[in-house]
DNA sequence: GCCGTTTTCGGCCCGACTGTTTTCAGTCG
């Protein structure tokens, strides 16, 4: 037995242990894991009861690989792991969240000074012994020493959930928009990817003046201390410990700064390799033929030239989307405008809700809506939800503003509660008066992942139910949800024809990437929701749906791109 | 460790910045 998400963990600890043992992290065997890694990454299926010859034909996995998938399920362990973790333990690992610290230094560190965990290396620091060190001088020494005090604000591994940094970098990149001589800043790296945690940002600026950029960088009131600052790249410190670097490029290498900003990291080597095997080079200053440029202004220039399509930003993680691409065979992927209306939708009625029923009409028609269904709680929800008098005025009000409205259709919805033994919300008739019902839950996170299932499963099988909303519960970075038996409970759905929420919400973004993916493997409907509690919320469904894409969602897929008619058809069905 | 219409062996992405250096190594992205 062994899951995909074991093999992950297994070859991203071997990239980090083998990085150590070869002392750099470029070295082949490293890079070898991490092309495995990435591979599997974008392998659907399970690895569950894959032969060898099945296993090495994912890409990147090779003989090797495959022994140690095979390894890990039969006896839990793969000797050459455990070999490593003895030579590099826990305390000795710790040593490398330190900024400035790579697997040389701490090779030295190890061999000369006999530094085996962080107390060790705050002694010889406090003896002032690193300096000795070759390649290391005083201003190292005060560096590590800077970066030992505040470990833990900043350390290498540290990811912050986008929710925390999206707002900063817009507003960062803004304000770089109108220095002088800017035509366009844009967040970068995993934030453009759309990816759920953030390790920095990454903002590029297309100026013709980069100086004025870099004195704009340096007097940011967010600067708690300067990293770096160069003609190209000014690197900051926050105070919450967040990097970010600022990176100047001329108009005209717009689009391969983006690009090489973007990553990942795994996609940049392999549009690189591209660029080698027609005897080009890519860098971020463009595709070049020599001195001569191929492209370099826009990213869809690039793409072209490297005889591909043009790939999106959430996509670019190296599981697989260079070859689609190169194949012409990349999926036609959800957009914003193919979504027509919003199912996760709350007005004031909801305890939690800040708009009024009028304030979220006008902000659906304002996004260009043809539909939305208002699911405020249901009555198990003791302070948001509505008793049943409450929701049948709620009700009579909807009823009544859908008639005032042309433009715009308003369904009477209700977002059900799931109980621990999964009973929802009022009797089963009173739920059926229901337009649409999304079923989510909203407690009681630690049962078992057997009651966690069956709670869902029961939901689910109620002809009430039309989806589930934010299936784990999780808060990225603060909470994390509950676990649940995916295949079961995907199987569940496909069977009923319920649809799988992808939450807009920066901060819920659930369901996951992985279980979308799996979800749409297992022919399960999907709906992208904003969970909207006020108007302001709506911006959300471009969230859900580049969320969605990372999943590689088509919109064939997904239940609220259909046409008004199309999607009552769809919700009538359930309820016979 | 992986991979192959120039290869089953010999390659494997590219550049900025810093600190240590008189031409480069280490780290980072």
């Amino acid at each position: 037995m062994v899951t995909r998400g074991e093999a992950m963990r297994m070859l991203a600890e071997l990239v980090k242990l083998t990085a150590l043992d070869e002392g750099s992290p470029q070295a082949f065997k490293v890079r070898a894991y991490e092309k495995a890694l990435a591979g599997i990454e974008g392998h659907p299926g399970d690895l569950d009861g894959m032969t060898k010859s099945q296993l090495t034909e994912i890409k990147g996995v090779g003989n090797s690989t495959a022994d140690k998938i095979l390894e890990l399920g039969k006896t839990g362990k793969v000797a050459k792991l455990e070999s490593l973790r003895e030579k590099y333990p826990p305390p000795f690992l710790e040593l490398t969240k330190i900024p400035g610290l790579g697997p040389k230094t701490l090779k030295s560190l190890r061999a000369q000074l006999g530094v085996e965990d962080l107390d060790g290396l705050k002694e010889a620091v406090a003896q002032q012994k690193l300096r000795e060190l070759p390649g290391l001088g005083e201003k190292s020494e005060e560096k590590i020493a800077k970066a030992i005090e505040r470990l833990g604000l900043h350390g290498k591994d540290r990811r912050t959930p986008l929710v925390e940094v999206y707002g900063l970098a817009r507003s960062l990149a803004q304000r770089l928009e109108d220095v002088d001589g800017v035509e366009q800043a844009e967040p970068c790296g995993s934030i453009r990817r759309f990816s759920e945690t953030i390790g920095d940002i990454d903002i590029v600026v297309a100026t013709t003046n980069p100086a004025a950029v870099s004195e704009t960088v340096l007097a940011f009131p967010e600067v708690s201390e300067v990293v770096g600052a160069g003609d190209t790249k000014t690197s900051f410190l926050t105070r919450e410990g967040m990097q970010v670097d600022v990176r100047t490029v001329s108009p005209d290498q717009l689009g391969s700064a983006l690009m090489y900003f973007t990553g990942s990291k795994t996609h940049n080597i392999a549009l690189r390799q591209r660029a080698i095997d027609r005897g080009w080079l890519l860098s971020e200053y463009g595709l070049f033929d020599g001195d001569d440029v191929v492209a370099s202004e826009t990213e869809e220039a690039i793409y072209e030239a490297l005889e591909m399509q043009f790939v999106e930003p959430p996509l670019r993680e190296g599981s697989g989307e260079v070859e689609a691409a190169a194949d012409g065979e990349l999926p036609e992927l959800i957009q914003r405008n193919h979504i027509r209306g919003d199912l996760h939708y709350h007005s004031d009625r909801s305890g939690d809700g800040r708009s009024s029923l009028e304030e979220m009409i006008e902000a659906g028609i304002e996004a260009g809506y043809e539909y939305v269904a208002f699911t405020d709680h249901g009555e198990d929800l003791a302070i948001n939800g509505s008793s049943r008098e409450e929701m049948l005025a709620h009700r009579d009000r909807i009823r009544q503003l859908d008639a005032a409205y042309d433009e715009i259709k308003i369904l009477f919805g209700c977002e059900l509660n799931i109980g621990p033994d999964g009973d929802l919300d009022y009797d089963a008739g009173f739920r059926l008066e229901f337009d649409y019902c999304v079923a989510s839950i909203h407690s009681h996170f630690d049962l078992s992942v057997e009651e966690q299932t069956s709670r869902i499963l029961k939901a689910l099988a109620d002809p009430s139910v039309n989806a589930i909303g934010h299936l784990t519960g999780r808060y990225v970075g603060r909470r994390p949800g509950v676990e649940l038996d995916i295949d079961a409970v995907l199987e569940g759905l496909a069977v009923t024809g319920v649809a799988l929420e992808v939450n807009g919400a920066l901060d819920r973004l659930d369901a996951t990437t992985d279980v979308t993916r799996r979800a749409l493997a297992a022919g399960v409907d999907l709906v992208i929701d904003t969970d909207s509690h006020h108007t302001i919320d709506l911006v959300r469904m471009g969230y859900g749906v580049r969320y969605a894409q990372r999943a590689w969602v088509t919109p064939d897929r997904v239940i609220n791109t259909l046409p008004l008619d199309g999607f009552l058809d769809w919700a009538v069905r359930r309820r016979g």
